[in-house]
DNA sequence: TTAATATTGTCCCACATTGAGATAATAATA
DNA sequence: TATTATTATCTCAATGTGGGACAATATTAA
């Protein structure tokens, strides 16, 4: 077996042409960040992703590669979009790829084909990760949303529309507990919502309705030393976590 | 050439293992329908679906799918869930529809694998819609959405979701005049929004709401020769079709 | 010990939206 | 001309929301 036969054997696993992209959000200082990957020998950066394997639904392949890079079981994930149109892979770029990676297989014809995407976002603590580069990528790293680097292929594009699927569900499906710690504060909670949704909210209005929802346990108080009043912490009542069964 | 060869050939035309099934809605006689194929030489109904060609968008797919089954262009079109899991297409039936069509590729290995599907839903207009099998299926119809038949692989969950989403997008997007003709009543309009969300709704506050967006044009007024007061039809003001780019 | 300060937690009120019944308008028929 | 069956509006109470005000409290300063 030469290196060649080891890559072919190695593709064989997989649903040839697919492959699952993750964004993977986090909150820390006020701001939304991204996890993205820096691939090795090029000046670009990407998403997560990974094949499905034969024998393995999509949502587990998800499952899969988000554990792998972050550490983390039973990631909160939600599948939003598929990308395939004709052109997303620039033949370019993805000849740059091989010629890093497998310089072998570059007289292959399915080499330079298409793939078709599917795009899944995942929410989750940011304090609990533990960032992992996968074999094609140097480092990994968090990004604050609003200032991405040089993405790969269309990947802006898939990160662009996983912000707004999660603006406009955040509401719908109360998914943002899932980027907060175990417990907090209704500020962070009120700075979460403002964060995603991009606009100010009222503190007494955001409360009363949290609050009227039901949906919130609050616990002991914390102080911080602060000189003023210690605000309540909260807890959310039913977390919910990996659904991916939604719509 | 043999017709294994001509079937193989037709094969790579295509992304392996990658579908797409259309969810195709209609509405007529105060029911939702639903376009299904009846499969040849099988006692089961599928959904119309079809590959996705080398180089085609999958949306583009989509739509000349939608096109050969109904005969209308530019269809009101949306993605809304992709469907891999494992387990999705049990071997037995994919064996079944090999041996009917394709006997002589019984003994390829790939032919037995799992299939991606992405799942599509339409909003045609009923009275436009031409029905036309396809190559598989010897007939093509309408069933009312609560009296479906038995349908193939996981043909039903498709479609269940294709409606929840439809129900959760109603409002959102203000879809549904893609499935009534260019003008309609209030009453039409109130049909299909009760039909939809299977729940009764008031004619006074439904067309509160809906004058309100300031949306519909009223157009001339309806004489049916009943004897009453004559409703008036209306036209949405800025009909969407082929809204693909959403989320 | 008390006052000052900075937040947090509630309350209140005007205004908009919604639920639900009542009433007016009108096309055909008796 | 009255009747009937709808359609189109109107009205009003109930509920929800935007936005300001005020009370409670943890610490620091006086």
């Amino acid at each position: 077996m030469n290196e060649l036969d080891d890559f072919l054997a190695l593709k064989d696993q997989f649903i040839p042409q697919l492959s699952v992209d993750c964004v993977i959000f986090g909150f820390h200082n006020q701001q939304l960040k991204v996890l993205l990957l820096k691939l090795k020998n090029l000046d670009v950066w990407a998403l997560p992703g990974g094949y499905v394997e034969q024998n393995e639904g999509i949502d587990e392949a998800a499952q899969r590669i988000l554990e792998e890079r972050t550490g983390l079981k039973d990631i909160y994930l939600e599948q939003f979009r598929v990308f395939g149109s004709a052109d997303r892979s620039t033949k370019e770029f993805i000849q740059k790829i091989m010629e890093v990676h497998h310089p072998e297989a570059m007289n292959e014809p399915w080499v330079l084909q298409r793939y078709v995407s599917i795009g899944y976002y995942a929410l989750v603590d940011f304090s609990k990760v533990n960032p992992m580069p996968d074999f094609l990528s140097e480092s990994c790293e968090w990004f604050e949303m609003k200032q991405l680097p040089k993405l790969a292929f269309d990947h802006s594009e898939i990160t662009r529309k996983a912000l707004e699927t999660l603006q406009l569900m955040l509401d719908y499906k109360l998914v943002g507990f899932n980027l907060l710690a175990d417990t907090f504060t209704m500020i962070e909670l009120q700075s979460l919502y403002e964060t995603i949704l991009e606009t100010p909210l009222r503190r007494n209005n955001f409360q009363r309705k949290m609050l009227s929802m039901n949906i919130l346990e609050r616990v002991e108080k914390l102080y911080t030393g602060a000189a003023n009043k210690a605000p309540y912490l909260y807890r959310f009542k039913n977390k919910v976590v990996r659904r991916t069964n939604f719509q």
